[in-house]
RNA sequence: GGCUGGUUAGCUUAGUCGGUACGAGCGCUCGGCUGAAAACCGAGAGGGAACGGUUCGACUCCGUUACCAGCCA
């Protein structure tokens, strides 16, 4: 079947959770190219460790496209592992793409697990200034000095209304509101909209978020982080060999550091594995809940392995795009 | 077989000189998230090996049993 919709599709769900197959399924039924939505992935270098899939880079029609099974795959294996990169960044470069596929007739296909990117290219993020390296350092520095309490206790100072939101103990969320406070010279409170919400735009396109059974996404986990291991290893010691530091920002990735700690010697493969398995597993529980907020969005619940059918889930999104349209 | 030490939440453990376990980390359950988000954070459930004794009262003292560790045979 093919079908003759062009509304974007996008998949949602916890890591192994099979996005990247359905994606592509839906590329080829669709003619359509795929935007990944992966803050890891988005790094060179880093491919067994952050499940990648597995494509080749190609010169077609003078650009330079990352091809997967024949589908151009978008935002993947662009940065450099040193290089910071964030929400702001993604969704200024998703959308053009998006426009652009979709002006050439062709269905984009957002797949990821980042849900923040997701709600960052959807639904947009009000007008905040950029990050500041510089700030960042002289709060952190400050937090470090006298305490995380002593931070959020500035912040209620100039902007109640934001600090009773943020717990002290965040001091990632706190900085981030101080620095837009002192940057804007106004509270952050008056300058967020609403706009981040708890809903998609479900008219501009179809939502899908794929949520597993708890017990066999544990299975698909383990079975993953064992296959990749040996190749998750010998990639960290090349982009090591390389001179990234350890706490570059790839390196930040969930995973890196155990497979680090194993390259070491501070702890054996099967501790390394274990360890990946149970931080993998937490996040997806965080991947699951932020997923849930959007109540609109198609809920395809997986509660056996056959349930996990590329061409037949395929079969029930583009149906459920051809109603909507 | 003997001696010594141990047995506190699912796991690793802290502490209680007899008076309701301020416990902690991990795990588990739930949640939050506006340019670090695979980040960062919040909430909750869960506990004194077994049996008997002393005592107004025992996780804390005594005895027996079970199991673990070390040392000696």
């Amino acid at each position: 079947m093919s079908f003759a919709i062009s509304k974007p599709i996008t998949i949602m769900g916890a890591n192994a959770s099979g996005k990247t197959g359905l994606a592509l399924e839906l590329a080829r039924r669709t003619d359509g190219e795929v935007i990944s939505a992966d803050s890891k992935q988005i790094y060179r270098h880093l491919a067994a460790g952050t499940s990648k899939p597995a494509g080749t880079w190609k010169t077609v029609l003078g650009r330079e496209l990352y091809m997967v099974e024949g589908v151009p795959y978008h935002l993947v294996d662009t940065v450099d592992p040193k290089s910071a990169y964030d929400a702001g960044t993604y969704a200024a470069q998703a959308k053009p793409l998006m426009d652009a596929i979709s002006a050439a007739g062709k269905t984009p296909i957002i797949a990821g697990g980042t849900g923040m990117y997701i709600q960052a290219l959807w639904n947009g993020l009000d007008q905040l200034p950029p990050a500041d390296p510089d700030l960042r350092r002289t709060l952190s520095d400050l937090a470090e000095e006298k305490g995380r309490e002593a931070l959020h206790a500035e912040l209620a100072a100039l902007d109640p209304r934001a600090a009773a939101m943020i717990p002290p103990g965040n001091i990632q969320r706190v900085m981030r509101a101080l620095e837009i406070t002192k940057l804007a010279g106004r509270p952050v409170s008056e300058l967020w909209t609403g706009r981040f919400g708890n809903a998609l735009p479900g008219h501009l396109g179809v939502f899908v978020f794929l949520k597993w059974d708890k017990e066999l996404l544990s299975g698909r986990i383990k079975d993953r982080t064992a296959a990749a291991f040996d190749d998750w290893a010998e990639e960290t010691r090349g982009l090591l060999a390389m001179g990234y530091p350890e706490d570059a920002p790839a390196l930040k990735s969930l995973g890196y550091p155990q497979v680090m700690d194993f390259i070491s010697g501070r702890i054996t493969r099967s501790e390394a594995i274990h360890s990946i398995v149970a931080v993998s597993m937490s996040y997806a529980k965080r991947q699951n809940t932020w997923f849930g907020r959007y109540k609109n969005a198609m809920l395809i619940e997986l509660r056996s392995p056959s349930d996990y059918d590329p061409g037949r889930l395929a079969d029930r999104i583009l149906l459920a795009g051809e109603r909507g349209t």
